[in-house]
DNA sequence: TCGAAAATTAAGTATAGACATAATCTGCGA
DNA sequence: TCGCAGATTATGTCTATACTTAATTTTCGA
């Protein structure tokens, strides 16, 4: 039961204690919102309110019809924030610098092509850029990307501001795709990051698109010690 | 404008829209919800549900009062699930394998005990378990866990199912922090996990606590050549 | 001029009622 | 028995209205 007047916060509450305390054990159908709105004396739309944040946390799984039931295994989504390379060092009270290291027309590699759907032979080549974000004058993230030249044209340069804040800013992308993974420094990469090579170092590959148009493939990879954290 | 009939999602689709051609500007006010609905032709309601989605997703920042704003930078969110690791292996087509390798009582390190908020003295020891997730009888990911005893006691025993399956079955967790990194293969790793040493290897780190008690800490460290795959 | 109190404003939320939509269930006919 | 049409049902959404809450702006007194 809630004490007070019902608001749907309340009744989210309410209703993830039963969960949680299995009196709605997973896997089970619960009241209809009406019995709920009944029983907790407030109007459907509330308890609507309550339920489908539930069920958008991945609590409850609701159907039309179907009525809504407990998910059977509840799963935890985890989300994190895609940002501007620059902020996320600045956040860090650390003092911000870039180096970009190259920046041309060049073919690319196939998976690059087909990680942006390029198969079909058009756009032969695409703009390559390849930049140093440095945080307190160390080597910080290697920023490796392959760009749609329609996109991000000659006229564009970015010497003095990085791809990564330009697109952030200034391209309006609707998804993409986004891999972790860890790999080894190579020759390249230990220079360019000043580290050992062999070194273990945390990398983000990302694509992104804006409805169907292809708009950059990028590799990140950070300096050893980094650390991508969030909360739950 | 939208042609027919307005629902919430066109709205949001329209509002999009001016957010992404710029009609609406980066940190400029947008027109108040009254006015907005009396543009479109709408209850005020409905136009609330548009602006409050987009304010969770990210493109608007809303203050009561204060009125609601295009966000400066558009912080993209991503998002994925943690799941039961059987579940991912399985659902990669392969064939699942579990080893228990270690399960005692221990002190946790100083560490640990920091990410559980153990830092009073209380629970001298933890439960610690070591085991080996397998993938087609090859090594997928090596399980390092301590356990709140209270809450997984000696009576629980994770021979057969994981303490991961364990957990995110029969408990019900509220909030915790997660790490996401690169390691490289220290003898010991590089034994269980068959690579070589000083191989790269991506590993996540994960509090979790039920409410305000402490749950576990546990370190997932992954084969050579895992990735962490999410959409946006 | 300064600061606190009061007024104002825009978003946040609740409600009753209505209709829309997608599943599911029922019953009929072949 | 099978399959499809139609009835049923629970959630999804919209509306109009009212009130709440947080924050800004204005006002007014010291």
């Amino acid at each position: 039961m809630i004490a007070g007047s019902v608001t749907w916060q309340s009744l989210r509450a309410e209703a993830l204690r039963r969960i949680r305390s299995r009196i709605w054990p997973p896997g089970a159908q619960i009241p209809h919102e009406a019995d709920l709105a009944e029983e907790f004396g407030c109007a459907r739309a509330t308890v609507n309110r309550a339920l489908r944040d539930l069920a958008e946390a991945g609590y409850l799984e609701r159907r039309r019809k179907g009525g809504t039931r407990v998910a059977l295994t509840p799963v935890r989504k985890a989300t994190f924030e895609i940002s501007i390379i620059r902020q996320d060092i600045e956040g860090r009270g650390q003092g911000y610098g870039y180096r970009l290291l190259a920046d041309r027309l060049a073919p690319a590699p196939t998976e690059v092509r087909k990680a942006l759907r390029l198969m079909d032979g058009s756009m032969s080549e695409l703009r390559f850029v390849r930049a140093l974000h440095l945080a307190d004058d160390r080597p910080f993230c290697l920023e490796s990307r392959w760009l749609n030249p329609a996109v991000a044209g000659p006229g564009l340069c970015f010497d003095a501001q990085s791809a990564n804040e330009w697109l952030v800013r200034n391209i309006a992308f609707s998804g993409g795709d986004l891999g972790f993974y860890a790999r080894a420094a190579d020759r390249a990469l230990a220079a360019d990051l000043a580290c050992d090579e062999g070194a273990a170092l945390f990398a983000v590959d990302r694509t992104t698109f804006s409805d169907t148009t292809p708009i950059t493939a990028v590799t990140l990879t950070y300096a050893p010690g980094y650390r991508l954290v969030t909360e739950m």
